[in-house]
DNA sequence: GTAAAATACGACCGAACGGTCGGTTGTTAA
DNA sequence: TTAACAACCGACCGTTCGGTCGTATTTTAC
């Protein structure tokens, strides 16, 4: 009876992101996937090395399938951003944010990944949004889009409400296009 | 020897702010306060009491000097938010949204204070700008305020950035004017 | 089919967890 | 000053934590 390590990382990715790193327990873990503790141990040297896996696996999933320069810039930004949010609504929590919250400079791999995480997803953005303005705007609506759709999350969690997430992203689609029309306007 | 309860309430803040309510232990807190571990019980039934007193003290700061309708609604929205955005720049962390994240149907009594915490913030900032137009829209702007200043924290915790915190700030400042000056429009 | 490799289990380890309780010390009120 | 009360400590409890290791079982490769 062998368990695919897939399925390993993307429990532990629920785990974490409903209980955070401190909260989600080995045992937890095995029991959800139908090992006992110490099986897991073959697979990951310890409990800090599942966090990379689980964020890789999420952007693998985010962006692994995409064909960047595939169409509009606009299309591709509103694909990328409503799968996001779809994602954070469906589930409820970011994973990415609960294990920014749950780790330190005591667990130095897991904290590097998070920190890898959320710059892909930034860059990623960046990337789609430079073919339409300069790259130092597309870079700071990146990072905006993301930070809206984080607190629109929070009330997700806490409140139960999918109406915050909503403006968030169209917000965010109109401060890209409104900048991509302003960058339009002054090369004219 | 004689610890005060706020001290014990405000470490505990910090604590859960940066460790989060699992993380966070109750020998972490003695030690931190200067006690034994059992000299907390005296003082809190358990673990979980902590985080209602943690998140009112946090309420009384923000809003418990400020005397409500004492100028003009845009000055004291920006004073507020300010103050806020300040508070979780320097923290580098949302001591409510770690809590948040952190609480669960197993610790009902920290989830509805959790809840209680949001909701005061999100009807404080209504209430400013329900002085300048519908309720409904104020709502909806406090909101977003609030989502904004959550994710700009997340970029200060991840890659201690601040400069998303000054967008969002900036933005939120920005779209409650233009709502403002929206009704004053229609109301001509 | 068989041997080697991979996977899984159960028992174990030391440490830490939230919480309890009897005894001691410090503070307060009369 | 003294008694009552509050605060504190140390030892303790049962449980859980991350992780280890010898053995058993399953899978894989030839």
């Amino acid at each position: 009876m062998k368990v695919m390590r897939e399925t390993i990382v993307s429990t532990a990715r629920e785990l974490f992101r409903s209980k955070g790193y401190a909260g989600a327990s080995m045992n937890d873990l095995a029991d959800a996937v139908g090992l006992k503790k110490s099986s897991l141990y073959v697979r990951f040297p310890n409990k800090e090395a599942l966090v990379p896996a689980v964020l890789d696996l999420t952007l693998q999933e985010t962006f692994g399938q995409r064909d960047s320069a595939s169409g509009q810039w606009d299309d591709e930004f509103v694909e990328v951003i409503e799968f996001i949010a779809t994602t954070l609504t469906d589930r409820g929590r970011c994973v990415g944010l609960h294990l920014a919250y749950g780790t330190s400079d005591e667990t130095p791999i897991a904290k590097h990944a998070v920190r890898a995480f959320f710059q892909a997803h930034r860059d990623h953005l960046s990337s789609i949004l430079s073919r339409a303005m300069p790259v130092d705007v597309a870079r700071d609506i990146a990072t905006d889009t993301l930070a809206r759709l984080e607190g629109a999350t929070a009330f997700v969690a806490i409140f139960g409400e999918k109406d915050a997430m909503k403006r968030a992203v169209r917000l965010s689609i109109e401060e890209a296009k409104n900048a991509a029309a302003a960058k339009s306007l002054s090369s004219r």
